[in-house]
DNA sequence: CAAATGACGGGGT
DNA sequence: AACCCCGCCATTT
């Protein structure tokens, strides 16, 4: 179980700056669909000091996942709000700084996927 | 071992 | 948009 939370931090680690992800999309280009819960455990037991980039997962549809009242939910939306997103509303628009991975978009590019077929 | 508990996701109201 | 419900999964009660 330790390699799959190394696995998941890598993913995470790959996020840039000013994109925002989501739990389930971490979880599948980590090889570990169906398990977004499994990356909410991970980064919740981070260390405070941790230099991941935890704040810029969130849940689907954009929704900040921490319930209201938790510092650290505050601490997501001033950080997010320190790389130009928005999360004041308690949701970030994914349309516009939902990350998409290279390797995502150099496959749909390679296999044509969505094209007829 | 059964039940509850989440930094989840998707659908329906 | 705000809830509710249920499926999913690893841990903790």
């Amino acid at each position: 179980m330790q390699d799959v939370s190394e696995a998941i931090l890598s993913v995470v680690e790959q996020v840039p700056r000013g994109k925002v992800t989501t739990y389930g999309a971490i979880a599948e280009r980590a090889g570990l669909p169906r398990r977004a819960r499994l990356v909410g455990r991970v980064l919740s037991s981070l260390p405070k000091r941790s230099a991941v980039p935890w704040h810029r997962v969130v849940a689907a549809g954009g929704r900040i996942a921490l319930p209201q009242g938790a510092p650290a939910r505050d601490q997501q939306i001033r950080r997010l709000r320190r790389e130009g997103v928005d999360a004041s509303s308690g949701r970030v628009d994914l349309g516009r700084h939902g990350w998409r991975s290279p390797a995502g978009d150099l496959d749909r590019w390679l296999w044509h996927v969505g094209d007829e077929n």
